[in-house]
RNA sequence: GCGCCUGUAGCUCAGCCGGACAGAGCAACGGCCUUCUAAGCCGUGGGUCGCGGGUUCGAAUCCUGCCGGGCGCGCCA
């Protein structure tokens, strides 16, 4: 069986419908009736606010209303009883035979448990990290990363032909600066600094002596005797290369690769960029003034002009953006997400009126802002400078705490709150630690099956278990658990939320131990450890499943 | 000054397209290992949901005004 409240809603549809028309009342289109867990356990397994939502357009009060419906719901084989209480509340308590259906469900579904077809297939891409390529990544740039996979992810179990994308800025003055930061660091190391001052706004992390370095190793000294101009452009690629490629390792360790590196100097060389701009012209929404090339920003909501292109001739990053996001839409997307960090937020209303501007509907560009790390040490805080070059890396969290517990933490709290990473407590091996709760309920469960299997006792093939089994609290809370899983997943995809995903996989494993611990699977009587080990079976799958669009190792023993 | 985000238990946060006595983890306290992994479980205590108004049968949730924290407002990227 699918959905339960699907066919609970259709129930609860018709008694509906059969109090209207004894009323004599006539409804087009009911709005849609929400279901809910309630929060308490003797509540039952779902309920609907729907008569206290209805009571006004039938003239009834809640609770009266609630107890027509419930008087006229036809008897069906998967309800135990149905209550009122409260205020109106309808609460539907399920029947044992309800929750076959659901392990069955999971065991024949398998991976596939929870998965959808929201997206119909449609296209969407979603682009994230894009940063700079002049420094390594740092932890802010890690949760972006960790953020747009498991999103990606998300979408793609839900239906969505998803493609992921890193937008390098390799066009503009910040590579040039990066070339003559790494081509006076090569000088100063040789001894004649003077011959290449350090420019003032230059990068002062240690990498570029690294880099400096490996020109030396590979060159030798034989940009001494030039010109600095011209031994400029081979340090500014150099660099430039050198610092994507550690990008790309640092990206790829931690689990997360892109289908596209998109170049914004490829916009240039293809000539992409006028051609944008003449189409904002054409459609009206850029002008001259002052020698520059404007866009009329206050056409949307954006308080103010921008300009595109300088009065020097220079475009600005804004008509890189145009054209690059132009470029996207061109390319056939349904759909584009594009993860930024949140102190762009401000660029937000201008990017989407960009979009418009090019004659596309805004809502199809969706911005995710994603807020800043706090890094902990024992509750103190990490002190950061992007300027002065003292920044903890990705690179530095990941070899420190684990790629599995970085990404969990990464996307434990809404991307758009601050989140406060305790690096200390990342990496401890205890219940303070929420990764290894959630793995170690995967490894138990692993460890119930190998014991099983040692003992002779293989896993029922079938899916089938006699109504009644699972008599106890725990078994039918864990198994309501993981009915509520395509739910959830279907939520973390519309509210492009992973958060959602970590939520439910800690409760699912927090109900999985209370089960472990409160019943033995194994020398119970025989349809009891064959149903046992069904459920725990499922847990398992769906436990792994979740842990898998997260991208954090579902371990078979700890 | 204008704009965006944010303020929930001692700490970190969920809940915020309005609903049942506001939830979780950690910390505190008390229990549970001869039995499938105690990296676990069970129990107890702990809250004026920043403050004041408003809308509503009903507000942590929506509106509004204050107060506190973060960020953004360039012919920078």
């Amino acid at each position: 069986m699918g959905d339960v409240t699907a066919t609970l809603r259709q129930i609860v549809e018709g008694a509906l419908r059969d109090v209207a028309a004894e009323k004599g009342l006539v409804f087009s289109g009911l709005p849609e009736i929400a279901f809910e867990k309630p929060k308490r356990d003797n509540q039952g397994d779902l309920s609907t606010n729907c008569a206290m939502q209805m009571s006004r357009h039938f003239g009834e009060k809640p609770m009266a209303l609630a107890e027509k419906i419930v008087a006229r719901l036809s008897s069906d084989p998967y309800l135990e009883k149905v209550e009122t209480a409260g205020p109106g509340f309808i609460n539907f308590f399920l029947s044992s035979r309800w929750m076959g259906e659901v392990l069955a469900d999971i065991l024949n579904r398998g991976k596939d448990y929870g998965s959808s077809h929201l997206g119909g297939g449609r296209r969407v891409q979603v682009e994230f990290v894009s940063a700079n390529p002049t420094g390594p990544l740092h932890v802010g740039h890690g949760r972006g990363a960790a953020v747009g996979d498991i999103i990606a992810n998300i979408l793609n179990f839900s239906g969505w032909d998803v493609q992921r994308e890193y937008y390098i800025n390799d066009a503009g003055l910040q590579m040039d600066i990066l070339g003559r930061s790494t081509q006076a660091r090569y000088f100063e190391i040789a001894g004649c600094p003077e011959k290449a001052p350090f420019p003032s706004d230059g990068y002062k992390g240690g990498y570029i002596y690294d880099i400096a370095g490996s020109v030396r190793e590979r060159e030798g000294d034989r940009f001494l005797s030039l010109p600095p101009e011209e031994s400029l452009p081979f340090f500014k690629t150099f660099a430039a290369d050198t610092v994507l490629a550690t990008i790309r390792k640092d990206l790829a360790d931690f689990g997360v690769t892109f289908d596209v590196w998109f170049s914004e100097k490829s916009l240039y060389e293809r000539n992409l960029v006028p051609s944008a701009m003449e189409t904002l012209k054409n459609r009206g929404f850029a002008f001259e003034q002052d020698g520059a090339l404007w866009f009329k920003s206050t056409d949307f909501t954006d308080e103010k002009d921008r300009v595109l292109i300088r009065s020097n001739g220079v475009p600005t990053y804004f008509a890189s953006d145009i054209t690059y996001h132009k470029e996207k839409f061109d390319r056939g997307f349904d759909r584009v997400i594009d993860i930024w960090g949140a102190d762009h937020h401000g660029y937000v209303p201008r990017m989407k009126a960009g979009v418009e501007s090019l004659g596309r509907n805004p809502e199809d560009l969706e911005v995710l802002l994603i807020q800043f790390v706090n890094l902990l040490r024992d509750g103190r805080q990490v002190a950061m400078s992007t300027r002065s070059g003292e920044f903890v890396t990705l690179r530095d969290v990941m070899d420190e705490v684990g790629v599995d517990a970085t990404r969990f933490f990464f996307v434990m709290r809404r991307s758009d709150s601050h989140l406060d990473f305790d690096l200390e407590l990342a990496k401890q091996t205890s219940n303070d630690n929420p990764v290894y709760y959630v793995q170690y309920a995967h490894a138990r469960i692993c460890s119930v099956l190998r014991e099983a299997e040692a003992r002779g006792i293989a896993v029922p093939a079938g899916a089938d278990v006699p109504e009644g089994i699972f008599a106890s609290d725990e078994e039918k809370k864990l198994l309501s658990r993981l009915a509520d899983f395509p739910k959830e997943a279907e939520k973390a995809s519309k509210d492009l939320a992973p958060h959602i995903l970590v939520n439910y996989v800690s409760d699912l494993a927090g109900d999985f131990h209370s089960f472990y611990n409160a019943h033995r699977v194994l020398g119970e009587e025989e349809p009891v450890v064959k149903a046992r080990q069904l459920l725990v079976k499922a847990a398992g799958t769906v436990i792994s499943t979740v842990l898998g669009l997260l991208g954090v190792a579902a371990p078979e023993r700890m």
